[in-house]
DNA sequence: TAGATTGTTAATCGATTAACAATC
DNA sequence: TAGATTGTTAATCGATTAACAATC
């Protein structure tokens, strides 16, 4: 286990998923074998910078053929722990939170939603993933039952302050927020993946009013 | 105008938005001035990259006071074109389209959402934005009448491909995607700002079960 | 004025790319 | 075997940080 050992990037980390989607489409389309070179034509980056991430967890390939789809695939499924099924909630049944759900919670992420709750659960009839909506009052019982460790923040920014501080007293102590609430500044020893979707399209802004600067 | 001509590397450009976030914050809770100092402790940046990345576009500080918020805020809006309406369609009006047009396509953010598709528009009576939901087979007339240059793709990722070659067709060079399909790689004159939730969900999966090597 | 803090240049750090020997 | 392509080290590039003179 000496490669687990080493210390990654977060631009490798971040290029991890990246790369198990294309070879999950490459599995799909029955591609058995890749080289580096072709996964670089694909994704747009280097075969350098592919053999260098895919060394850091101790190379998956053969010299002379390139790397097999199908173990790769695998191998990177490992690494991010897309096995794994971290007991989560979801905060906020809108339609934030049933997109998030429908597209990112179902399946195998290494996470497995166990509860969903919003302040009008009373008003809210429709099923989530096959789960109720329950009301924030049951939060307490519900965590004590079944010890979430992770919570979804698809609440507005207003309440995601006090919302945060009650689930981290509750026992949770990672957090995909998708609120502009910065948990990580007050709750420094807490794990925050952070999903700012309007600062995408401010980006997009600039960039669409910038294009002869790009490459 | 000799500023705009420097071209600004990725980092910065992401990190404009967030600075533009922050500073609203800061401007709604009455702070007229804050030192590069103050912001870094706030955003987790260095004082260094702040000033840095600031003064790329002119520099919009005095010494020995710091910077004006409200004056910052503006500015930095400017940079990022927010005060632009390109006019933009929505594709996709599920749980997905809904969300991102009520958290990113309101207020100014450089787009104006002018016309919402779906390809079961006539099961569906809810507006988006005030706006109705159109049938696909609309999109050539609307596209002709209206000429939007932006599209936001919030369908499933099997019908991105054949959507986009449509869309391009009709005049529209930029694209919000929230697909998984890979515009660029198929037209790579075309703007493409992707989100992909996904991608973030996993890197917190990584981060959940390798804590220890967080900083 | 004295203190604070910027703007900006120089130094450092880390990530990406290039190169090539190893080897399938 | 010969050709292909990896694994890995070394070189380069670019982004971040440090330092400090300028100046409000």
């Amino acid at each position: 286990m000496e490669s687990s050992k080493k210390i990654i990037s977060n631009p490798v980390i971040n290029r991890l998923p990246r790369y198990y989607r294309y070879l999950d489409n490459l599995l799909k389309n029955g591609v058995r074998r890749i080289s580096s070179d072709g996964i670089s034509k694909l994704m747009g980056l280097t075969p350098s910078q592919i053999r260098q991430d895919f060394n850091l967890f101790g190379g998956f390939g053969q010299q002379g053929y390139g790397y097999n789809v199908a173990q790769l695939h695998e191998e990177i499924g490992k690494i991010l722990n897309l096995d794994k099924e971290l007991p989560t909630i979801l905060i906020g049944a809108g339609n934030l939170g049933r997109a998030v759900a429908s597209n990112a919670l179902g399946g195998s992420n290494g996470f497995k939603l166990i509860g969903v709750f919003d302040k009008n659960a009373e008003n809210i009839s429709q099923n989530i993933a096959g789960l109720p909506i329950s009301p924030m009052s049951e939060l307490e019982a519900f965590c004590k039952e079944n010890k979430p460790q992770v919570a979804v923040l698809c609440t507005p920014t207003e309440s995601a302050k006090e919302l945060a501080d009650r689930l981290i007293s509750l026992g949770i102590d990672k957090f995909w927020n998708f609120t502009n609430y910065d948990l990580l500044v007050h709750h420094p020893e807490i794990l925050v993946e952070n999903v700012h979707i309007k600062d995408s399209l401010m980006a997009l802004s600039y960039r669409a009013n910038n294009s002869s600067e790009r490459k």
